[in-house]
DNA sequence: ACATGTGAAGGCTTTCACAGCA
DNA sequence: TGCTGTGAAAGCCTTCACATGT
């Protein structure tokens, strides 16, 4: 995976005009929101199979980290556990639910509809994980009036309607390479401050937009360095 | 992104039984290693439009990355810039290149021929980085004997020959969540030791054993918790 | 007893700033 | 002069260890 981190630490609460507001906004660091998914995970696991309270070793040996990095997590969310006894499943899901903002269904719209698009589509982790796929783009206009997983595919060029007229929060963008930086502009221009990318290219967006890339070659590649890291181990020590 | 890192650094020299040996064995910080895919790409751009020599700020920009940061990663590859004048594309994109080991074919099996394995083995810049796709393995069979992407699918419960018969090096795991475990353990026991997993699950795996994992859910979910934020701020500040 | 919450320590990563070389 | 390569500084993140509370 790759992200960006452009912002060097915006005090959030320097943005508010009130200081000495009775809400301290705790601002979580950037390490520990990438872990809260897996968490949430994690607990939504074991409320479904009916356990009501887990000890943090417990819990961090599901999400595959330490326990004490998974308490200081935790705490920036505030006291939830009790001494001696644990974490109360069902309070501490919701709790980590609402710090990532789920309370309310965001919706999505997946810019690309060939193989990736369809498969993003399709996904049916989408609804289960707090997300509505609300609207699918494509250029080419073959596609276009298609339906992909009970969606009608629309033409790239409606972005800014789409977004506006359906209330987009996130874009996808399951486009080639070559194309992926102008339909970022235009998502950007669309007043979208959120993005997720799966071409392999390194996207430029302005400072206030949160920008996450996956790139499955990159991914692979790291794979294989560690896998030629080895085998030279191998040849020499073995 | 999610990757784990479990090997509290473990030193490479370590395990050569040689201490003075004549090849100092360089040991890339983990962080640089997740940036060299992105170098690789900025440079085989480059290449291919016939740029001969840049700059550590002109690659930086492309790659999305600060000048400084390029330069201290590129200098655990040893020194190949000109002091004055900058990069030789070439040179360096062979450096990298051979660095994460892409010298010859790795050879990936994708487990799961659902709608993300479908997608993956349709990825076409797969072979544009140095990966073949060998095989396609999935559970349902149903698919087993079809063709995809110019691969029949073949039964799971083939992997383990699979993987010895077809030399795969790397797998990649995109069944559904519930059986990403169960497979997890069946591709290490056929002695693979380089897994990328799809699924929404934290996997186990031994230590010896490199595991990524990328999940859509989560991706977004980072992406809700900084839309959260921004609204906050906004309601409070503006 | 037992497990959380958290200062403090240690390790890693990034950034700075400049020596060194073409 | 211009740009690389790199020690040193600064900033993050993780881990430790224990005080705290039940």
């Amino acid at each position: 995976m790759t992200a960006t981190r452009p912002e060097p630490t915006t005090s959030a609460a320097e943005a508010v005009g009130l200081r000495e507001v009775v809400e301290i906004r705790r601002t979580m660091p950037p390490a520990s929101v990438e872990r809260l998914p897996g968490y949430l995970r994690v607990l939504t696991d074991l409320a479904a199979r009916g356990v009501t309270s887990a000890s943090s070793q417990q819990l961090a040996e599901l999400a595959g980290v330490g326990p004490a990095q998974l308490r200081k997590d935790l705490s920036h969310l505030g006291s939830h556990g009790r001494r001696g006894v644990g974490y109360d499943v069902d309070t501490l899901r919701e709790r980590v639910q609402s710090a990532l903002g789920l309370v309310v269904e965001l919706r999505v719209a997946i810019v690309g509809a060939g193989n990736l698009g369809h498969a993003l589509a399709n996904y049916s982790g989408f609804g289960a994980r707090g997300f509505t796929v609300a609207a699918l783009l494509d250029s080419n206009l073959a596609l276009v009036g298609t339906e992909v997983a009970g969606v009608v595919v629309e033409d790239v060029a409606r972005l800014a309607d789409v977004v506006r007229d359906l209330d987009v929060s996130i874009v996808v963008i399951a486009t080639p390479g070559e194309h992926a930086q102008e339909v970022c502009d235009v998502v950007v221009a669309a007043g979208v401050r959120e993005i997720l990318n799966f071409a392999p290219r390194a996207l430029q967006v302005p400072d206030d937009v949160e920008l996450r890339s996956v790139d499955l070659g990159s991914e692979l590649q790291i794979l294989a360095f560690h896998s030629r890291e080895r085998s030279g181990r191998e040849a020499a020590g073995l």
